[in-house]
DNA sequence: GTATATTTGTTCTACATTTATGAAAATTGA
DNA sequence: TCAATTTTCATAAATGTAGAACAAATATAC
């Protein structure tokens, strides 16, 4: 992959931001992640993908203001760019389209449990 | 990722498998890679993935016979199990379901042409 | 017929990018 | 200062990328 392309962890992250608009950032998106999804990953993998997709152009970020709760440095919040959206219909209609040419003898053999 | 997790490329060779059914072996996938996508990969990158795809059982793999073809070594030809098919639906309706909790007011932001 | 070239295809080796982990550092309110 | 929250950093492992080396078959020249 060079540079444009979106890696797999980088698409789940890059929805998720989505999903938790306006409130995206680096520890909400990993509880969604192990909470929802109910997939173990490091705060790390978090912010490094996170990165990746900013400098990519597909996520733009902005540091918000202090909350007013007990402790909390302030929060990078992301949101999704127009190239961001673009990448993720991209890559949707690419496997639509390989998806529905699959042709139905490829699932065939899968009904006989034979060990080839 | 942890073995049994499907990467981009992957997921990718992975679908061209079954479009390619029964005829799916390296240089006809890099071609369709090449062809119908229009992204250009190595012979090396292909068969990499395949292995891989192979080892976590998302695949099988036989020898067919030559073909009498000029140059008609034999095929290594691959199709895809019912772990990888599974794999496969996983994938998709994960995205999917995370598409749809996208709340609108995501791409509001997006109409107007501004710089944060 | 046999040696050599040519074509098709896979395997091997090396390296780049992405993903993964957890500890350390930074920032904030009390 | 202290405790809470979040990001940054260093490092390792998995995945992605590339092309040369190797293998096996047919074609062609002699």
């Amino acid at each position: 992959m060079k540079g444009t392309q979106l890696g797999e962890f980088e698409e789940l992250i890059l929805l998720i931001v989505g999903v938790l608009y306006p409130e995206a950032y680096g520890l909400a998106i990993r509880q969604e992640i192990t909470g929802q999804i109910g997939r173990k990953v490091a705060i790390g993998a978090v912010h490094s993908a996170l990165n990746r997709l900013e400098d990519k152009g597909f996520l733009k970020s902005e540091l918000a203001n202090a909350t007013h709760e007990r402790g909390g440095r302030r929060k990078r919040l992301f949101h999704i760019t127009a190239a961001g959206k673009q990448a993720l219909q991209r890559n949707y209609e690419l496997r639509s389209s390989l998806w529905n040419q699959i042709p139905d003898l490829a699932w065939k053999h899968l009904n006989y449990d034979c060990s080839i």
